[in-house]
DNA sequence: CTTGATTGCGCAATGG
DNA sequence: CCCATTGCGCAATCAA
Protein backbone atom coordinates (compact mmCIF):
# COMPACT_ATOMS: atom_id res chain seq x y z
CA UNK A 1 0.00 0.00 0.00
CA UNK A 2 2.21 3.04 -1.40
CA UNK A 3 0.59 6.38 0.43
CA UNK A 4 1.79 9.50 -1.49
CA UNK A 5 0.20 12.13 0.13
CA UNK A 6 -1.24 15.23 -2.67
CA UNK A 7 1.82 15.53 -4.25
CA UNK A 8 -0.32 17.10 -6.95
CA UNK A 9 2.23 17.59 -9.78
CA UNK A 10 5.38 17.10 -8.14
CA UNK A 11 6.53 14.55 -10.02
CA UNK A 12 8.49 15.34 -13.50
CA UNK A 13 11.14 16.58 -12.99
CA UNK A 14 12.01 12.59 -13.98
CA UNK A 15 13.16 13.45 -17.37
CA UNK A 16 16.72 14.33 -17.55
CA UNK A 17 18.05 10.67 -16.08
CA UNK A 18 21.50 10.06 -15.07
CA UNK A 19 23.51 8.30 -13.40
CA UNK A 20 24.57 9.22 -10.32
CA UNK A 21 28.22 10.98 -9.71
CA UNK A 22 29.01 10.62 -6.24
CA UNK A 23 30.28 12.45 -3.63
CA UNK A 24 27.41 15.28 -4.82
CA UNK A 25 25.07 15.14 -2.24
CA UNK A 26 24.90 18.76 -2.05
CA UNK A 27 23.66 19.51 -5.33
CA UNK A 28 21.26 16.90 -6.62
CA UNK A 29 19.02 16.97 -3.59
CA UNK A 30 16.79 14.59 -6.19
CA UNK A 31 15.81 11.19 -4.43
CA UNK A 32 13.05 9.46 -2.60
CA UNK A 33 11.47 7.92 -5.39
CA UNK A 34 10.03 4.66 -5.02
CA UNK A 35 12.43 2.49 -3.61
CA UNK A 36 12.24 -0.36 -6.38
CA UNK A 37 11.86 2.39 -9.00
CA UNK A 38 15.85 1.66 -9.95
CA UNK A 39 17.92 5.28 -10.85
CA UNK A 40 15.79 8.05 -10.44
CA UNK A 41 17.83 11.46 -10.82
CA UNK A 42 17.01 14.96 -11.48
CA UNK A 43 18.74 17.59 -13.47
CA UNK A 44 20.21 19.05 -10.16
CA UNK A 45 19.60 22.90 -11.27
CA UNK A 46 21.42 25.48 -9.25
CA UNK A 47 19.44 26.31 -6.04
CA UNK A 48 20.29 29.91 -5.87
CA UNK A 49 18.58 32.28 -3.47
CA UNK A 50 15.45 33.00 -5.09
CA UNK A 51 15.14 30.63 -7.51
CA UNK A 52 12.98 27.75 -7.73
CA UNK A 53 14.44 24.83 -5.62
CA UNK A 54 14.17 21.22 -7.24
CA UNK A 55 10.79 19.17 -6.52
CA UNK A 56 10.93 16.87 -4.78
CA UNK A 57 9.90 13.09 -6.19
CA UNK A 58 8.34 12.79 -2.51
CA UNK A 59 7.00 9.03 -1.82
CA UNK A 60 6.83 8.88 1.90
CA UNK A 61 7.84 5.97 2.86
CA UNK A 62 6.06 2.95 2.56
CA UNK A 63 3.91 3.62 5.48
CA UNK A 64 4.81 1.21 7.57
CA UNK A 65 3.89 -1.51 5.15
CA UNK A 66 2.25 -3.92 7.60
CA UNK A 67 4.68 -6.18 9.58
CA UNK A 68 5.11 -9.80 8.74
CA UNK A 69 6.12 -10.50 12.29
CA UNK A 70 4.15 -13.94 12.27
CA UNK A 71 1.83 -14.07 9.49
CA UNK A 72 -1.85 -13.04 10.42
CA UNK A 73 -1.61 -11.85 13.80
CA UNK A 74 -0.29 -8.16 13.58
CA UNK A 75 -2.97 -6.23 15.60
CA UNK A 76 -4.10 -3.95 13.12
CA UNK A 77 -0.37 -3.22 12.93
CA UNK A 78 -1.04 -2.22 16.46
CA UNK A 79 -2.96 0.57 15.85
CA UNK A 80 -1.15 2.25 12.39
CA UNK A 81 2.38 2.57 13.98
CA UNK A 82 2.69 2.40 17.69
CA UNK A 83 3.96 0.26 20.02
CA UNK A 84 5.47 -2.37 17.71
CA UNK A 85 8.66 -2.87 19.28
CA UNK A 86 7.35 -4.36 22.32
CA UNK A 87 8.54 -7.87 23.07
CA UNK A 88 6.87 -10.29 20.77
CA UNK A 89 4.37 -12.80 21.94
CA UNK A 90 7.53 -15.10 22.23
CA UNK A 91 5.33 -17.59 19.90
CA UNK A 92 6.62 -15.76 16.89
CA UNK A 93 10.27 -16.00 18.85
CA UNK A 94 12.42 -18.37 17.53
CA UNK A 95 15.40 -18.28 20.48
CA UNK A 96 17.80 -21.23 18.27
CA UNK A 97 21.12 -20.57 18.80
CA UNK A 98 21.46 -20.31 15.30
CA UNK A 99 20.81 -16.29 16.25
CA UNK A 100 17.59 -16.11 15.17
CA UNK A 101 18.17 -16.68 11.62
CA UNK A 102 15.09 -18.54 10.72
CA UNK A 103 16.92 -21.73 10.48
CA UNK A 104 15.21 -23.70 7.39
CA UNK A 105 18.48 -26.43 6.93
CA UNK A 106 17.04 -29.16 4.84
CA UNK A 107 13.35 -28.54 5.67
CA UNK A 108 12.09 -30.23 2.35
CA UNK A 109 8.47 -28.66 2.43
CA UNK A 110 7.03 -32.15 2.91
CA UNK A 111 9.62 -34.64 3.30
CA UNK A 112 9.88 -38.26 1.92
CA UNK A 113 7.12 -37.67 -1.01
CA UNK A 114 7.96 -38.27 -4.19
CA UNK A 115 7.72 -35.30 -6.61
CA UNK A 116 3.89 -36.32 -7.73
CA UNK A 117 3.43 -32.66 -8.23
CA UNK A 118 5.83 -32.56 -11.21
CA UNK A 119 2.49 -34.74 -12.97
CA UNK A 120 0.08 -32.67 -11.04
CA UNK A 121 -0.34 -28.79 -11.61
CA UNK A 122 2.91 -26.72 -12.01
CA UNK A 123 1.69 -24.36 -9.30
CA UNK A 124 1.75 -26.94 -6.86
CA UNK A 125 4.94 -28.07 -7.39
CA UNK A 126 8.03 -27.23 -5.03
CA UNK A 127 9.45 -24.10 -5.99
CA UNK A 128 12.70 -25.56 -7.23
CA UNK A 129 14.44 -22.86 -5.29
CA UNK A 130 14.09 -24.27 -2.23
CA UNK A 131 15.16 -27.79 -2.81
CA UNK A 132 18.06 -29.10 -0.29
CA UNK A 133 19.18 -25.53 0.69
CA UNK A 134 22.93 -26.80 1.25
CA UNK A 135 23.93 -23.98 3.33
CA UNK A 136 27.46 -25.48 2.53
CA UNK A 137 27.30 -25.74 -0.97
CA UNK A 138 29.06 -23.01 -3.11
CA UNK A 139 25.23 -22.12 -4.74
CA UNK A 140 24.20 -21.09 -1.92
CA UNK A 141 27.38 -19.15 -0.53
CA UNK A 142 27.25 -17.51 -4.20
CA UNK A 143 23.75 -16.27 -3.59
CA UNK A 144 23.86 -15.28 -0.23
CA UNK A 145 27.22 -13.32 -1.35
CA UNK A 146 25.46 -11.89 -3.87
CA UNK A 147 22.38 -10.89 -1.69
CA UNK A 148 24.46 -9.47 1.03
CA UNK A 149 26.16 -7.00 -1.59
CA UNK A 150 22.91 -6.04 -2.57
CA UNK A 151 21.18 -5.60 0.81
CA UNK A 152 24.51 -3.32 1.41
CA UNK A 153 24.06 -1.63 -1.88
CA UNK A 154 20.44 -0.92 -1.06
CA UNK A 155 20.75 0.32 2.02
CA UNK A 156 23.74 2.39 1.66
CA UNK A 157 21.13 4.11 -1.29
CA UNK A 158 18.52 4.44 1.40
CA UNK A 159 21.24 6.10 3.76
CA UNK A 160 22.08 8.28 0.69
CA UNK A 161 18.26 9.16 0.50
CA UNK A 162 17.48 10.45 3.84
CA UNK A 163 20.50 12.81 4.14
CA UNK A 164 19.31 14.09 0.71
CA UNK A 165 16.13 14.73 1.97
CA UNK A 166 17.42 16.36 5.23
CA UNK A 167 19.53 18.35 3.17
CA UNK A 168 16.33 19.15 0.79
CA UNK A 169 14.19 20.02 3.94
CA UNK A 170 17.11 22.60 5.26
CA UNK A 171 17.14 24.15 1.96
CA UNK A 172 13.54 24.72 2.16
CA UNK A 173 13.11 26.31 5.22
CA UNK A 174 15.99 27.99 4.31
CA UNK A 175 14.86 29.35 1.29
CA UNK A 176 11.15 29.51 3.02
CA UNK A 177 12.99 32.42 5.32
CA UNK A 178 13.78 34.24 2.55
CA UNK A 179 10.50 34.40 1.12
CA UNK A 180 8.90 35.50 3.92
CA UNK A 181 11.32 38.15 4.14
CA UNK A 182 11.02 38.79 0.86
CA UNK A 183 7.13 39.04 0.71
CA UNK A 184 7.42 41.23 4.31
CA UNK A 185 9.71 44.22 2.19
CA UNK A 186 6.96 43.88 -0.79
CA UNK A 187 4.54 44.25 1.69
CA UNK A 188 6.23 47.54 3.09
CA UNK A 189 6.88 48.95 -0.02
CA UNK A 190 3.43 48.76 -1.47
CA UNK A 191 2.15 50.47 1.54
CA UNK A 192 4.14 53.15 1.09
CA UNK A 193 3.28 53.43 -2.22
CA UNK A 194 -0.22 53.17 -1.58
CA UNK A 195 0.04 55.88 0.91
CA UNK A 196 1.74 58.41 -1.10
CA UNK A 197 -0.92 57.90 -4.05
CA UNK A 198 -3.74 58.56 -1.54
CA UNK A 199 -2.08 61.68 -0.64
CA UNK A 200 -1.41 62.60 -4.17
CA UNK A 201 -4.96 61.74 -4.37
CA UNK A 202 -5.80 63.64 -1.61
CA UNK A 203 -3.56 66.81 -3.00
CA UNK A 204 -5.29 66.61 -6.33
CA UNK A 205 -8.95 66.34 -4.86
CA UNK A 206 -7.94 69.58 -2.68
CA UNK A 207 -6.66 71.52 -6.08
CA UNK A 208 -9.84 71.01 -7.90
CA UNK A 209 -12.36 71.76 -4.85
CA UNK A 210 -10.12 75.23 -4.73
CA UNK A 211 -10.09 75.81 -8.35
CA UNK A 212 -13.81 75.56 -8.29
CA UNK A 213 -14.12 77.46 -5.14
CA UNK A 214 -11.94 79.92 -6.79
CA UNK A 215 -13.88 80.17 -9.97
CA UNK B 1 31.46 12.70 13.08
CA UNK B 2 28.30 14.69 13.33
CA UNK B 3 28.08 16.91 10.51
CA UNK B 4 25.71 19.73 10.80
CA UNK B 5 25.44 21.98 7.67
CA UNK B 6 24.42 25.17 8.58
CA UNK B 7 21.69 25.39 10.54
CA UNK B 8 22.07 28.65 12.14
CA UNK B 9 19.48 29.22 14.67
CA UNK B 10 17.24 26.29 13.65
CA UNK B 11 17.56 24.15 17.01
CA UNK B 12 15.47 25.75 19.89
CA UNK B 13 11.98 24.81 19.85
CA UNK B 14 12.70 22.16 21.92
CA UNK B 15 11.66 23.86 24.90
CA UNK B 16 8.43 22.18 24.87
CA UNK B 17 9.63 18.63 25.37
CA UNK B 18 6.50 16.06 25.51
CA UNK B 19 6.05 12.59 24.83
CA UNK B 20 4.88 12.17 21.63
CA UNK B 21 1.32 10.83 21.35
CA UNK B 22 1.58 8.18 18.34
CA UNK B 23 -0.71 8.61 15.30
CA UNK B 24 -0.15 12.33 14.93
CA UNK B 25 1.77 12.28 11.73
CA UNK B 26 0.66 15.17 9.61
CA UNK B 27 0.86 17.55 12.64
CA UNK B 28 4.25 17.40 14.49
CA UNK B 29 6.31 17.87 11.85
CA UNK B 30 9.24 17.86 14.36
CA UNK B 31 11.98 15.09 14.41
CA UNK B 32 15.25 14.83 13.24
CA UNK B 33 17.31 15.46 16.55
CA UNK B 34 20.06 13.72 17.63
CA UNK B 35 19.01 9.95 16.90
CA UNK B 36 20.36 8.82 21.01
CA UNK B 37 19.10 12.19 22.20
CA UNK B 38 15.80 10.40 23.80
CA UNK B 39 12.42 12.38 23.28
CA UNK B 40 12.56 15.42 21.05
CA UNK B 41 9.56 17.00 20.28
CA UNK B 42 8.45 20.50 19.71
CA UNK B 43 5.48 22.37 19.77
CA UNK B 44 3.44 21.41 16.92
CA UNK B 45 2.57 25.08 15.85
CA UNK B 46 0.01 25.65 13.11
CA UNK B 47 0.87 24.47 9.77
CA UNK B 48 -1.19 27.24 7.76
CA UNK B 49 -1.28 28.65 4.73
CA UNK B 50 0.95 32.06 4.96
CA UNK B 51 2.63 30.91 8.02
CA UNK B 52 5.73 30.36 9.83
CA UNK B 53 6.23 26.54 9.56
CA UNK B 54 7.60 24.60 12.61
CA UNK B 55 11.03 24.88 12.58
CA UNK B 56 13.12 21.09 11.64
CA UNK B 57 15.71 20.19 13.86
CA UNK B 58 17.63 19.15 11.18
CA UNK B 59 20.65 17.36 12.25
CA UNK B 60 21.44 15.35 9.31
CA UNK B 61 21.97 11.67 9.50
CA UNK B 62 25.54 10.98 10.66
CA UNK B 63 27.48 11.26 7.58
CA UNK B 64 28.26 7.67 6.42
CA UNK B 65 29.50 7.55 9.94
CA UNK B 66 32.96 5.67 9.04
CA UNK B 67 31.99 1.88 8.78
CA UNK B 68 33.42 -0.55 11.32
CA UNK B 69 33.48 -3.36 8.83
CA UNK B 70 36.67 -5.58 10.16
CA UNK B 71 38.78 -2.30 12.12
CA UNK B 72 41.06 -0.20 10.83
CA UNK B 73 40.40 -0.81 6.73
CA UNK B 74 38.07 1.21 6.00
CA UNK B 75 39.79 3.17 2.92
CA UNK B 76 39.28 6.46 4.08
CA UNK B 77 35.57 5.70 4.07
CA UNK B 78 34.89 4.91 0.41
CA UNK B 79 35.82 8.75 -0.73
CA UNK B 80 33.28 9.80 1.49
CA UNK B 81 30.35 7.48 0.72
CA UNK B 82 30.68 5.74 -2.84
CA UNK B 83 30.58 2.41 -4.24
CA UNK B 84 31.26 0.65 -0.77
CA UNK B 85 28.44 -1.66 -1.10
CA UNK B 86 30.46 -3.18 -3.44
CA UNK B 87 32.10 -7.12 -2.34
CA UNK B 88 34.38 -6.98 0.84
CA UNK B 89 38.01 -7.82 0.72
CA UNK B 90 36.52 -11.33 1.31
CA UNK B 91 39.26 -11.37 4.10
CA UNK B 92 36.83 -9.28 6.31
CA UNK B 93 33.78 -11.77 5.54
CA UNK B 94 33.16 -14.20 7.69
CA UNK B 95 31.53 -17.26 6.04
CA UNK B 96 30.87 -19.22 9.32
CA UNK B 97 27.75 -21.47 9.26
CA UNK B 98 26.28 -18.82 12.01
CA UNK B 99 25.19 -16.66 9.41
CA UNK B 100 28.17 -14.10 9.97
CA UNK B 101 26.74 -13.17 12.99
CA UNK B 102 30.31 -12.99 14.69
CA UNK B 103 30.40 -16.08 16.48
CA UNK B 104 32.17 -15.36 19.86
CA UNK B 105 30.80 -18.48 21.18
CA UNK B 106 33.34 -18.57 24.33
CA UNK B 107 35.72 -16.93 22.62
CA UNK B 108 37.86 -15.81 26.25
CA UNK B 109 40.34 -13.22 24.71
CA UNK B 110 43.19 -14.94 25.34
CA UNK B 111 42.24 -18.30 26.21
CA UNK B 112 44.01 -20.28 29.31
CA UNK B 113 46.37 -16.78 30.48
CA UNK B 114 45.50 -16.32 34.41
CA UNK B 115 44.07 -13.04 35.39
CA UNK B 116 47.99 -11.03 35.32
CA UNK B 117 46.58 -7.81 33.67
CA UNK B 118 44.17 -7.30 36.92
CA UNK B 119 47.64 -6.48 38.69
CA UNK B 120 48.68 -4.40 35.44
CA UNK B 121 47.16 -1.27 33.83
CA UNK B 122 43.16 -2.00 34.27
CA UNK B 123 42.86 -1.01 30.22
CA UNK B 124 44.42 -4.29 29.00
CA UNK B 125 41.92 -6.28 31.28
CA UNK B 126 39.70 -8.07 29.43
CA UNK B 127 36.34 -6.64 29.13
CA UNK B 128 34.93 -8.28 31.86
CA UNK B 129 31.58 -8.50 30.46
CA UNK B 130 32.53 -10.64 27.47
CA UNK B 131 33.97 -13.26 30.45
CA UNK B 132 32.61 -16.68 29.53
CA UNK B 133 29.37 -15.33 27.54
CA UNK B 134 27.21 -18.39 27.72
CA UNK B 135 24.97 -18.21 24.46
CA UNK B 136 22.41 -20.82 26.01
CA UNK B 137 23.19 -18.64 29.66
CA UNK B 138 19.23 -16.48 30.47
CA UNK B 139 21.32 -13.51 31.46
CA UNK B 140 22.26 -13.95 27.62
CA UNK B 141 19.02 -14.37 26.25
CA UNK B 142 17.64 -11.80 28.76
CA UNK B 143 20.21 -9.31 27.08
CA UNK B 144 19.31 -10.50 23.63
CA UNK B 145 15.91 -9.83 24.40
CA UNK B 146 16.36 -6.41 25.53
CA UNK B 147 18.45 -5.49 22.96
CA UNK B 148 16.09 -7.02 20.46
CA UNK B 149 13.45 -4.82 21.86
CA UNK B 150 15.51 -1.93 21.95
CA UNK B 151 16.21 -2.48 18.30
CA UNK B 152 12.90 -2.89 17.27
CA UNK B 153 11.95 0.31 19.05
CA UNK B 154 14.93 2.33 17.55
CA UNK B 155 14.40 1.42 14.29
CA UNK B 156 10.55 2.21 14.86
CA UNK B 157 11.64 5.37 15.84
CA UNK B 158 13.90 5.65 12.73
CA UNK B 159 11.25 4.99 10.42
CA UNK B 160 8.82 7.51 11.96
CA UNK B 161 11.17 10.15 11.48
CA UNK B 162 12.21 9.66 8.13
CA UNK B 163 8.33 9.90 7.18
CA UNK B 164 7.89 13.03 8.92
CA UNK B 165 10.69 14.54 7.39
CA UNK B 166 9.49 13.29 3.86
CA UNK B 167 6.28 14.90 5.31
CA UNK B 168 8.07 18.01 6.68
CA UNK B 169 9.98 18.28 3.01
CA UNK B 170 6.20 18.20 1.28
CA UNK B 171 5.41 21.04 2.93
CA UNK B 172 7.42 23.11 2.99
CA UNK B 173 7.73 22.68 -0.75
CA UNK B 174 4.20 23.26 -1.03
CA UNK B 175 4.47 26.31 0.99
CA UNK B 176 7.40 27.65 -0.63
CA UNK B 177 5.45 27.16 -4.00
CA UNK B 178 2.85 29.38 -2.36
CA UNK B 179 4.90 32.13 -1.10
CA UNK B 180 6.56 32.20 -4.66
CA UNK B 181 3.09 32.55 -5.79
CA UNK B 182 2.66 35.63 -3.53
CA UNK B 183 5.70 37.28 -4.34
CA UNK B 184 4.62 37.25 -7.66
CA UNK B 185 1.30 39.16 -6.94
CA UNK B 186 3.12 41.34 -4.85
CA UNK B 187 6.10 42.30 -7.08
CA UNK B 188 3.14 43.03 -10.08
CA UNK B 189 0.66 45.04 -8.10
CA UNK B 190 3.86 47.27 -6.83
CA UNK B 191 4.86 47.82 -10.62
CA UNK B 192 1.29 48.84 -11.32
CA UNK B 193 1.36 51.35 -8.71
CA UNK B 194 4.87 52.35 -9.72
CA UNK B 195 3.59 52.74 -13.20
CA UNK B 196 0.66 55.02 -12.21
CA UNK B 197 2.59 56.83 -10.01
CA UNK B 198 5.23 57.79 -12.56
CA UNK B 199 2.51 58.78 -15.05
CA UNK B 200 1.64 61.01 -12.18
CA UNK B 201 4.79 63.00 -11.85
CA UNK B 202 4.92 63.11 -16.02
CA UNK B 203 1.42 64.90 -16.14
CA UNK B 204 2.20 67.11 -12.60
CA UNK B 205 5.45 68.29 -14.69
CA UNK B 206 4.17 68.89 -18.01
CA UNK B 207 0.82 70.85 -16.06
CA UNK B 208 4.51 73.23 -14.46
CA UNK B 209 5.94 73.09 -17.80
CA UNK B 210 2.83 74.50 -19.38
CA UNK B 211 2.22 76.60 -16.77
CA UNK B 212 5.64 78.02 -17.35
CA UNK B 213 5.46 78.18 -20.84
CA UNK B 214 2.28 80.14 -20.42
CA UNK B 215 3.42 82.69 -18.38
C1' DC C 1 29.78 -1.16 35.79
C1' DT C 2 24.94 -1.76 33.85
C1' DT C 3 21.47 -0.70 30.56
C1' DG C 4 19.05 1.31 26.78
C1' DA C 5 19.97 3.31 22.02
C1' DT C 6 22.20 3.13 17.58
C1' DT C 7 24.15 0.96 13.83
C1' DG C 8 26.42 -2.24 10.42
C1' DC C 9 25.90 -6.75 9.06
C1' DG C 10 24.10 -11.22 7.37
C1' DC C 11 19.94 -14.06 6.64
C1' DA C 12 15.54 -15.09 4.74
C1' DA C 13 11.23 -13.73 2.71
C1' DT C 14 9.30 -11.20 -0.69
C1' DG C 15 8.52 -8.25 -4.69
C1' DG C 16 9.50 -7.00 -9.35
C1' DC D 1 16.82 -17.06 -12.61
C1' DC D 2 18.35 -12.12 -11.20
C1' DC D 3 18.47 -8.07 -8.09
C1' DA D 4 16.14 -4.82 -4.68
C1' DT D 5 13.81 -4.11 -0.48
C1' DT D 6 12.77 -5.09 4.14
C1' DG D 7 12.07 -7.11 8.87
C1' DC D 8 14.76 -9.39 11.98
C1' DG D 9 18.42 -10.92 15.32
C1' DC D 10 23.29 -10.41 16.62
C1' DA D 11 27.27 -7.93 18.16
C1' DA D 12 29.90 -3.75 18.75
C1' DT D 13 29.76 0.64 20.30
C1' DC D 14 27.82 4.85 22.39
C1' DA D 15 25.86 7.35 25.89
C1' DA D 16 23.70 8.03 30.29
Amino acid sequence: MIWRGDLTEIQRDLAGLKPMSESRVSSVIQEWAYPGQGHNHAPSGHVGSSSQLPQINMIPYSQSQGLVRGGADDRMAEQMMGMSYLPYPSSCISTSPNGGNHSNQQQNHGGAQQDFSSFLLPSLRVPANKRSINKDSPEYRLRRERNNIAVRKSRDKARRRIMLTQQKAQQLQEENKKLQLRIGQLTQELDTLRHILSQRHLHAAEDGATEETVI
